[in-house]
DNA sequence: TCGCACTAAATGTGATCACAACATATTGGA
DNA sequence: TCCAATATGTTGTGATCACATTTAGTGCGA
């Protein structure tokens, strides 16, 4: 056989040199791979229109192609990346229309889910969201978008997850993670000052158990978040 | 280069033996993978809690495992499959509360897709939409499960899809894909007859280009045929 | 007969390879 | 100088392999 091909297979899901790490936990390097995109998106280390390469981010996240392809896969799904029909993947571009359709189906699912979660937030959640928002004033005034839009997608996930939705929560990840590569481009340009404070609108809701308070904040929140980022950019784009 | 390993590639992303069939389509594989698999779950031919297996699909669909596998990746990240922890693959199982959030979601989603549709429903596309549903009656007195269940996915779709929408459809996608499988299960149980006709009455909204009776109707038809569904198996699953 | 250890088959995972399609750089000619 | 044709590198795709893990199956012993 005279070992034609070194395969040197290092084989095993795990890094083999690294045996303590994750025991071979199924999944384990596409999960890795899976997280690392996705707050890539989120926080927009990923500008839209930006082309993603296989094995670009493979040899970036110091794994073989394989697992990569399968999170681009499970990512264009969501609608997070889109796969050209040549084949070649990339971070989307936002139009006008996909704009007003997100911005609609956030308005339609997210108060719902705050709803849905108003039963089972407890006073302790409740001081924790009001410490992300006291972190998200701070970011606001140093002008820190990307830490804001790290905090303002906690606050708000951390309310919907106490809903316990199984299917609804999925929904509005996805739309997140569809407008989150222009919302930080967005940032970038307007800047992340003067915007009304929802969030203390929604905490208010939240102790005085009124949900359709709460619905009502939530919604103002984002019609005011993506109204501000809709109006200039969008149709020079 | 002695051509060490003989490898017999049969390379090409389309079939050798086929060469007018598919003309190098990027992901033409794929695509027919995902599509089989898609109606599969849509028609029910996939029961709840079913294992799938990656071998298997693809010796059944005679392409290798690696399509299989992106296409798994891409259902699962609509939740039209589930991967359990050890990284098994099978349809997922229906609960009261799965049940009850997709039928939430499907009503907030679908009378407002169909309300966006409306301004391009033209009248040819009424008659096209009344000629599926004189099916379908024709499907409810025979008793075809499976062809009532095409026939409806047809209805709604082909008017959803004059929506154009790109962010809204998707997610209706994703929740009939998930409900799909259990939908068939009860149908074969529980029969298709005694529904009241909504559709008839969306197609007279259709005419009146009554917006607010349209949703009306889709949503009296999206309550009314899971809630007979919803009321009887579930607590004895 | 039942329970448990052991063996064997099956399954998902990660890696690598060969190839076709594509994009870009390079070169040749008018 | 400019444009077309070619050459080169890159990228996604499908296939196959090796391996860890898990499941199913079998036989042994109490």
């Amino acid at each position: 056989m005279e070992n034609p091909t070194k395969p040197t297979p290092e084989a095993g899901p795990a890094s083999p040199d690294k045996p303590s790490d994750t025991p071979g936990q199924r999944g384990a390097t596409r999960a890795q791979v899976e997280q690392a995109i996705r707050t890539s998106l989120l926080t927009g280390r990923f500008i839209p229109g930006k082309a993603v390469t296989l094995r670009g981010l493979a040899s970036e996240l110091g794994v073989s192609p394989m697992p990569v392809r399968e999170v681009i896969q499970r990512l264009a799904a969501e609608h997070a990346l889109v796969i050209k029909p040549n084949g070649r993947v990339q971070v989307p571009e936002m139009s006008s229309e996909r704009f007003d359709e997100i911005l609609k189906a956030r308005l339609l699912l997210e108060p719902e889910v705050a709803a849905m979660a108003l039963p089972h937030l407890s006073a302790s959640d409740a001081a924790e969201l009001l410490d992300i928002d006291l972190e998200i004033d701070r970011c606001l005034e140093s002008g820190d978008a990307v830490g804001y839009m790290q905090l303002n997608h906690q606050f708000h996930f951390r309310m919907y997850q106490k809903s316990g939705s199984q299917i609804l929560l999925p929904l509005v990840e996805s739309l997140w993670l569809q407008f989150g590569p222009y919302m930080r481009m967005v940032y970038g340009r307007v800047g992340t000052a003067n915007l009304v404070d929802w969030h203390k609108q929604s905490l208010k809701a939240i102790e005085t158990r009124d949900a359709t308070a709460l619905r009502q904040a939530i919604a103002s929140d984002i019609s005011d978040g993506m109204g501000m980022l809709g109006r200039d950019c969008l149709p020079t784009l």
